[in-house]
DNA sequence: GCGATTATTTAAAGCGCTTTAAATAATGTA
DNA sequence: TACATTATTTAAAGCGCTTTAAATAATCGC
């Protein structure tokens, strides 16, 4: 199918050393002699076995994405696809390989550890961190780089992360909607054994303090973030008898839910109930040319995917290195569903 | 971290021969011996490395997912993530590694032909097949085995997919709409440049043939399956003098926006209008033990995911054999969103 | 024009595993 | 007991690359 390092460096008549070291950009090779050699390989169709390669190097130019599944709920994240499309475009700007893998929960330290010992990956990347997560001491006991996508709490020893600052984009978000009068304001959030859920949480909770505000538990919800959900979640509140007047969704998956929900029973979203959601800037959901149905605060996901690969790129690249972190701000995006509180809320 | 064979076999007093035969099942060892071996492996914690024992076996024990990613829409599909769970389940279940990468247009070819040539897997998946896919020549002269997830048309030699019945799917479906009296019938496909977004309308437009009915261009149309683009389309066939009074869409979030426009316009869903959708069960947002919001034809894209990691592991796994097939049917299940044509549908 | 540098190329070892070919040990047969 | 079989183990080659250490070629200074 395609030949190897020796077939070319017999066809040039040099040593493989020579030949190697030409195509890999090494000073000592004298011009003429690399220009000969990249010729002859792209006309004889050679490319180096990445096996031979890694085995050699002691690398394996890829890195592993390992997403949590539980085994009651096989959710797959929706920001899952536009997550890996940033990545991706780093990594094939720098030659390396995704390698991604779904695990149970009681498979995953198994499998974190058989990926690096096995040296399959050269980093790995975190992906939904919870709130005490043990795979950050995990990993860092391999001594393999990672990034986390996402951050833990109650974590002792610094480690990278790429992080959306959840707690300031709720607490912005709920600040918008008291300026707006609302004062009975629903929180629909995703389960809060997440991380991000109970940093938002707490934004929410601190904006609401500040304003003087008395948080009432019933308002506040916490699902798996998906459509039915954010449906049911909000069915309920508004059948309390003071229901809310703005509900928070922490997904745009949910946030579908919730308008359902507030259409079904005869309400408008952005007149008789003010909506704001989180916004991941999910491909086939956020048109970032049309106007936004949904005030949200926005973050592009993908943006995320593309730094945490810098990050663990970089991590690999200098091994010694301190860990790194970023932290992404959300943009409050005012659309349709938001609006001032009506004064008396339409009882069910 | 971890010891390699020779530490192994020279802790054990053993040559590596024997060592490597015992930890990969080969009888000739005697069984006391390997005991030994695999007791002292999982004491020591040995495990072989992927590289070293990829290029003596020749095999990387990979596959590669390549999804195709237009420059223009940089879209990514909304089923890749619950494709990429059942396909993952599967290959960890037989010791292989996923390998993604999203490609654009221009790349496709050369990414295909280097990871081939570099060996960095053993097979493919070609996801979203085009009409009429020249991949597929591609990987067959490339001599790699691969299984197509969807088909393409005008494809000569056979090879191997999985793919949904669309063209029996939207007729079905069709089918249903008409005898509930429905005569205007909406098309809200997928870009036609897909293979399946073609089926899918040639079934939908034998049923109108078989029921005597004249297809009407302006009720078919077809996008990037968005939200927005649901809502777009939609709203503009309501605008119609002569409306449509049920509508066909291609994808569940397709089905979202259409049903925004329908809502927005004051009308009623499953009352005014009928919608059908089709559904990829995708984990976030079809929930199967709620009742159904839309009538829709249900095919697991986790279950295709499945079936075509075990289609190409077999393929790898007997190089010789003759190409696969399997076609999933889908089901139709009602739900709330369809019901008999209003004698007269309101104008707008 | 010659030894000293510097530039360029090469032989060979090594990465960690599998596997072929050969050796050794154990068992059976007469 | 000796020879033929069969069971088990081993030495060594090979997978295709990178890289160290050494060799050869070219260039420089005087």
């Amino acid at each position: 199918m395609s030949i190897n390092l020796k077939q070319l460096s017999e066809a040039l008549g040099l040593s493989q050393t020579t030949v190697s070291r030409a195509l890999n950009g090494y000073p000592e090779v004298k011009e003429a002699t690399r220009d000969r050699v990249s010729e002859a390989a792209r006309r004889l169709n050679y490319s180096p076995n990445s096996r031979a390669r890694g085995l050699a190097t002691g690398r394996s130019m890829a890195i592993g994405h390992v997403i949590p599944v539980s085994t009651q709920n096989e959710l797959v994240n929706p920001i899952f696809g536009d997550f890996v499309a940033g990545a991706s475009q780093t990594y094939s700007k720098h030659g390396y390989d995704m390698i991604l893998s779904l695990t149970e929960d009681e498979e995953e330290e198994r499998f974190y550890r058989s990926m690096a010992a096995q040296g399959r990956v050269d980093g790995f990347i975190v992906h939904g961190p919870r709130m005490r997560d043990d795979r950050i001491a995990l990993l860092a006991s391999l001594g393999i780089p990672f990034v986390v996508h996402g951050r833990s709490s109650d974590i002792i020893q610094p480690y990278s992360w790429v992080d959306v600052n959840n707690f300031q984009s709720f607490k912005r978000a709920t600040d918008f909607l008291l300026d707006f009068g609302h004062r009975r304001i629903g929180l629909i959030n995703g389960q809060e054994t997440m991380n991000f859920a109970v940093r938002r949480r707490e934004g929410y909770l601190k904006s609401l303090h500040d304003a003087g505000i008395n948080a009432d538990p019933v308002l506040m919800r916490s699902a798996e973030m998906t459509e039915h959900n954010g449906h049911r979640e909000t069915r309920a509140m508004l059948q309390l008898d003071d229901p809310p007047t703005a509900i928070l969704a922490s997904s745009p998956i949910s946030g579908l839910g919730v308008r359902r929900a507030i259409e079904e029973t005869g309400r408008k979203m952005g007149r008789d109930i003010s909506v704001i959601t989180h916004d991941d800037m999910i491909s086939y959901l956020t048109d970032p040319n049309e106007v936004p149905i949904f005030t949200a605060a926005r973050s592009s996901v993908r943006e995320a995917g593309r730094r945490c690969a810098e990050m663990v790129i970089d991590l690999v690249a200098n091994p010694g290195a301190d860990p790194q972190q970023l932290l992404l701000e959300t943009e409050l995006v005012v659309g349709q569903s938001t609006g001032p509180a009506r004064p008396a809320s339409r009882s069910k």
